[in-house]
DNA sequence: CCTTTGACATTGCAGTCGTATTGCCAACAC
DNA sequence: GTGTTGGCAATACGACTGCAATGTCAAAGG
């Protein structure tokens, strides 16, 4: 066997790159050359990786997924030990909101990827029951209101991370939002 | 002077073939050629009513939004005088959510610009004061929660919007959702 | 040694893109 | 009539796209 590198790592390199041209010029200006160019390599080792430029795309679909997985599991982490259910599932959702930095870029690049899978049914198949398993959990964190207001509160961290993409809202005004939706939902 | 048409009227037509092209196979479709077959003229009609490819889209932009507020006001004026503050806030998110038919689609379309206009911040500019305007209206109809809560609630609904979008809420879920929240803001 | 195999780079191709240009035709002004 | 002008079609152009084909080079197996 000729020459060993690692396959995943280079096409998680292939992927930082395609997401830095995403962020920055939207997905339309994703192409072959483009994230080859960002990535610093040639077209052909692209298409070495990746047979296929929807294959590509997946995989970096995957790949943010991950990212943000990776992030709550950092910040519930550094959490403690048996934190109220009220603070961590402020700290989750904080997690996830496009507040700031790096966060913000893959917001960026989440939201293209809403949109690109939009009309393509079959790549949002799969993550439909990541959101059902989200809401479950939620709600087993709620003391009252069940799912219904769990799928609520989900609703509310998805649009405070539309306006905090846009530029509406504040990360001030979006923390301000998501704490008072908290205090409604955990009001004694 | 020669021919008389309606431009304004052209301009809408092909901006309704622009919009029903995105709302099949996604912004990146959009081009002039496949603009013109999807409303039945030539490519050069709709070069002679757009200048260029940006203008054209600028026009759908607005004509979209203007769409919802049309669909907005119907609704309202459908309820007859004096309706009760929290029935007019239900009606009119309730008539932007993409739940079914016409505006499932238009959602689509919205989403794909919203995606099309985070890389460019000089087209979401425009829209910036009116997500101002609203919030502060459904905070003069709230009774107490002020611009925070009315932000929560705008911001639950854009969410309910994203999944109902993304199939992962049933319309009957969101309009759940929206109802409890709307217990919640107006409990006695 | 030498052949195989995987890691790349380069090039070519057919197609699509936005746009500028050109030309034809109908309608009005004179 | 004749000329002018707007509505519209067709074409040409250069830049780009995804992808396939081809080539080069280094490392490991026999």
């Amino acid at each position: 066997m000729p020459k060993k590198v690692d396959h995943d790592e280079r096409r998680r390199l292939i992927a930082d790159a395609l997401m830095k041209v995403a962020a920055e010029q939207g997905l339309e200006a994703v192409s072959l050359r483009h994230v080859a160019q960002a990535a610093g390599v040639s077209a052909g080792m692209v298409q070495h990786y990746f047979h296929t430029k929807d294959e590509m795309m997946v995989f970096a679909l995957a790949a943010i997924s991950e990212r943000s997985e990776v992030r709550v599991r950092a910040a519930v982490d550094a959490l403690g030990a048996d934190p109220t259910p009220r603070l961590l599932l402020r700290t989750m959702i904080a997690a996830l909101l496009p507040l700031e930095g790096p966060t913000r870029e893959d917001g960026r690049v989440a939201l293209a990827f809403l949109a690109y899978t939009a009309v393509r049914p079959a790549a949002s198949a799969e993550l439909r029951p990541s959101t059902a398993q989200f809401v479950e959990f939620i709600a087993s964190m709620l003391p009252r209101g069940g799912a219904v207001a769990a799928a609520g509160l989900l609703a509310l961290m998805e649009g405070l991370g539309l306006y905090l993409l846009g530029g509406q809202y504040t990360p001030a005004q979006a923390l301000d939002a998501l704490d008072a939706q908290l205090d409604l939902l955990f009001a004694t």
